[in-house]
DNA sequence: AATGAATGAGAATTCATTCAT
DNA sequence: TATGAATGAATTCTCATTCAT
C-alpha cells in the first residue's frame, strides 16, 4: 500500500493499480471471485504475486477497487445525464441508453461484484451506501418533481423508483444468467421499457413498437 | 448416496436429506457458499461431517439439492396459478402475490443460489433450463394469447415478458442488497406493480394507490 | 470374529470367510491393497460392509487371510513334491512345474501380498517365518544331501538355494511388472531354468533347448 | 513447480528437490508410500507442507522423482559398464559388482518403488519402458553376440536374459523381505552367481568357491 | 449373525499472505 | 519497489470401523 505526495509517483501508482484491476476484471469474469487466485491475477497483469500487495491490502480489496472504479465511471456520467434538460420521456430514454450501455460494457465485472455482494456484508453495505441509496435518492426527488408538475400519474414514488431501477438490475441479471434474447436485443430495451412504463400494458391510443413473437 | 426401494427407508432418507438441506440453507445464508464449510453444515445439522457424503456427493451437490427443492415448491404452485380463470389484471395480481410470497420465504436460499449461479456455469445452465426458460415460454404464450384477445397493447411479447419477470428478480435482488423499503413493503408490491405495468406512469384517468414519499 | 465348536457352524464360517477372501482377492488384484476399500470387497462378496468384521478383525487381517490361504495350498503341494523320489534333475523339473503353476494361478494375489509385505513389517515377518525360511531350510537340507551324494558341484549351498529361489521370485515379479515374454512362455521356464542351472552358460557337451532370439 | 533458466536458480531448485527427495526416501522407506504423509516428508525435510508442492505436483510425483533419480544414477553407470572390454566372465563379474552395489545403496528406495509399482499401473509402465525393457534389449544383444562368438551354450537368449536379471531382482527382493544371509553376503554374490550361471550345478572340472552350510 | 448408516480422524492439496533478497 | 519461494491454516472428501436395529 503505497503512499506518496509526489505527483509523478501518484501517476505510476494509479497506472499500476489500473493494470492490476484490469487483470482482476479479466480473471474474476472468467472464474469468479473465489475460484480466481491472486497468482492468476498477477500472471495476467504480468507482475509477481507479491506486488499486488503493494497496491492492495487483500484480494477482497482488489474487488473493492473494481467496485470503486465502476462507481467513478458511473458518477461521471450521472452528472452529465442529470444536467441535461429535455422533455421527460425523451430524457428518460436518453438516460437509460447511456446507463445501459455502461452496464453492458461492465457486465462481466458486475457479475462478480453482484455475486460477491450478495454474500459479503461489507461489500454489500458499501455498494448500497455508495451506489444504490444515492441513486434512489436522486431518482425519487426527480420523480417527485415530475409528479408535482403533473407529468406523472399519482404513483407511489419510492416503490416505483425501486421497481424501475430493479427492472434494469433484473434484466442485466437475467442476461448474466444466460438469456440470449436480452443479450441480443439489449439496445432495443430503452425504448421498449419506456413505452411499457409510460403507456403500460393496457390497450389504448398507443403508437409505438410491435414485434409480437 | 443411498438408494433403496423400501418406502420406510425412503422416508428416512428424505428426512435426513431435508435436515441437511435445512442446515445448509441456514449456513449458506449466513456465510455464502464458499465461506461455509461442510463442517459448519454438519454441526448445524447435528451430524458428523462424513454423514453429509452419505446423502450428497459433494458440497456443490448440496447447493443443487437446495435448488431442486426450490424448484419443486415452485412447480407445485405454478400449476395452480395457471389453472385458475379470472380476468387478466386480477389473475396477474393473484399470481404475483403467491409468486412473491414464495420468493420471500426462500429469499435467503435464493441469495446464495443467485450468488453462485452468477459464477458457476453448470449451476447457471441448470437453473436457466429448468426454471427461467420454461417460465418465459409459458408466460410468452399467455401474453400472446392475451394480446390476441385484445387485452393488451401491441407490445413486444418476448421483451415485455422478460422485463416483467426481471422486475421481480431485480426487486428481490435489491432487497437482498439491503434495501429496507422493499423489504418492508414487499406485500404491497403486487398491486403497485400491476398498476405500474397496466396503467403506466403517464398521467390519465387513473384511480389507484398513492403514497408519494 | 466368530468362535464356535459346532462343526456345522464351523463349515458355514469357513465358507463365509472363503467368500470374503475370494472377493478380496479380486478387488485387491484390481486396485491394490490401499486403493481397495472394505466397501468394494463387501460389494463383490455380496454382503454388507459390517459383515466383514464378523469374520476378520481388520482390512489388514483380510490380507493376512489371503496370505494364509496361499500358504495352505502351498504346503499341501510341498509335501507331495518332497515325497516323490526321482533322479535329481527330473525331480527338479517336476517340482518347478507344480510350484510355478501354483504361483501362476495366484499371481495377482501374490502381487498385492508382495507389494504390501515390502512395506509392512508385520506381514513381512509373518511371511518370512512361515514361508520363506522353512522353504530355505528344507531346500538347504536337500541340496546339502545331494551335494554330499556327489550330484552337485561344490557349491555354496545357502547362497545357491537363495539364488535359485530368487530366480523364481524375480521372474514372477518381472512378469508382474509387465513383461510379456515371461508371461507367454511361463510353461517353458522349468526346462530352460533347469538347463541353465545344471549346465550353466558355458559352452560344452550340451544337448537341449535352443531358440536364440 | 518452478521453471527458470537462471543457472543459479536452477541450482537452488535442484538442491531443494534433492532435499525433498532425500526426506521422501527416508520416510517412504520407513512407512511405505501410503502410510507416509506429505507432512512427514516436509517435517523430515525441514520445510513446510506446502513447499513440497512448489517442487512436485503431488505425492505420487515425489515418488516419480525418486524413480527418475534412481534411473539417472543407473544410466550413468550403464554406459561405463558396457564401454569396457574384457573377457566375458570377468566382465560379467565386474558388471554385476557395480550393478549390485548400486542396488544395495538404493535398496530402501527400491523397496518402496517396487511396492508401489506392483500396484500402480502408471508407475509400472513408466519403469518397464524406461528401465526394464531397455536393459533387456541391451542384454539380449550382448548375449546374442557372445553366443554367436561361441562363448555361450546354445541358450534361449530372451528367457536366459530374463532369468539372470530376475535372479538379481529376486535376491534383492528376498533380502528386502528380511533374509539375513543375503544381506550379510551381498558382496559375495557376484562371484557365486557367475560360477553358478557359467558352470551350473552339475558336478565337473570345477574349481571355485565352496562354503557348504 | 447381518446390516449399513454414522462416525470422525486423517490426508492431500490449495492459496492468501508474508518477507528476505 | 518488485520478486516469488515459503508458509501453514484451512478445507474437502475418504474410508476403516463401530454399533443400534
Amino acid at each position: 500500500m503505497v503512499e506518496t505526495h509526489d505527483p509523478i509517483q501518484e501517476l505510476l501508482i494509479a497506472a499500476r493499480r489500473a493494470q492490476i484491476l484490469d487483470a482482476a476484471a479479466t480473471v474474476f469474469a472468467e472464474k469468479g471471485f473465489h475460484r480466481a487466485t491472486v497468482k492468476d491475477i498477477a500472471r495476467v497483469a504480468g507482475i509477481a504475486d507479491g506486488t499486488i500487495y503493494t497496491y492492495f491490502s487483500s484480494k477482497t480489496d482488489v474487488l473493492l477497487g473494481l467496485l470503486n472504479r465502476l462507481n467513478e465511471s458511473t458518477e461521471r456520467q450521472e452528472q452529465f445525464a442529470l444536467g441535461s434538460e429535455q422533455d421527460f420521456r425523451a430524457f428518460f430514454i436518453a438516460y437509460l441508453r447511456q446507463r445501459m450501455s455502461l452496464l453492458w460494457s461492465n457486465a462481466e465485472v458486475f457479475r462478480v461484484l453482484l455475486s460477491e455482494m450478495l454474500v459479503n456484508v461489507e461489500l454489500r453495505e458499501l455498494y448500497y451506501q455508495q451506489v444504490i441509496m444515492p441513486t434512489f435518492k436522486v431518482a425519487e426527488q426527480y420523480f417527485q418533481a415530475q409528479r408535482e408538475e403533473g407529468h406523472l400519474r399519482k404513483i407511489d414514488v419510492p416503490l416505483t423508483v425501486r421497481a424501475i431501477a430493479s427492472t434494469f438490475l433484473g434484466l442485466l441479471t437475467t442476461q448474466l444468467l444466460g438469456d440470449q434474447e436480452i443479450a441480443e436485443r439489449w439496445e432495443e430495451l430503452p425504448e421498449v421499457l419506456v413505452t411499457l412504463m409510460f403507456d403500460g400494458l393496457k390497450p389504448g391510443e398507443d403508437t409505438t413498437h410491435d414485434r409480437g413473437q
